[in-house]
DNA sequence: TTTACATATCGAGACCTAGCGATATATTGA
DNA sequence: TCAATATATCGCTAGGTCTCGATATGTAAA
């Protein structure tokens, strides 16, 4: 038993998931692909902010991004993570 | 769709989760009822330092404690935490 | 080519966390 | 009671994160 983990590259991959607004963006691109306008608004931040978050996102994996014009769009590039949503939302979930 | 999810909450265990030694101490834990001492032994950490993370894990609802003549036992008390584990097992598990 | 729009990056300040040594508490046995 | 063991807590320091305003970059429309 005990699978052998990588426990240095899960804590750090679990804490840039560890914020309420990263949190929102997952649930979010989960369900669709959209623009860092879009995504700023949906989870009531700053387009910046928003920027900033979305890019951590990416560097560990979660999402890529596409440009079109001068709209950037952004969508879920790692396949666990809608099961580890679930999880999420079964332990986390109201009613 | 979207299931309504208390994200601050969410955030706040998970950001307790996102810790190498905290996640050892998970997959330790879900196999079995283990001490202070053993706990820091097997996570290479010293004995104050695993008693401030166990304290951590048990705020949130992860573990819980029972004392046992000087020894201090801890169990994971979550119910969600071996499926939260097996997703992270199943994204940075090595073969 | 100038302007507006969309996104990204930078620098600063406030706040939080990890880990350590020292110390405190709790329990048991001599 | 005193000493030993097991665990918990405290105070500190170093380093990290969050958010913001300001600014830079990239793109398209006028």
């Amino acid at each position: 038993m005990n699978r052998s983990v990588n426990f240095q590259q899960a804590a750090e991959c679990l804490k840039v998931l560890a914020h309420p607004v990263r949190l929102q963006m997952v649930q979010l691109l989960l369900a669709g692909r959209y623009t860092v306008g879009e995504i700023a608004e949906a989870c009531g931040v700053l387009d910046n902010v928003a920027s900033e978050h979305l890019r951590l996102m990416q560097r560990c994996g979660f999402f890529v991004s596409e440009r079109e014009g001068r709209r950037v769009f952004y969508t879920v590039s790692e396949p666990h993570l809608s099961e580890i949503m679930a999880c999420i939302e079964a332990r986390f979930g109201v009613e």
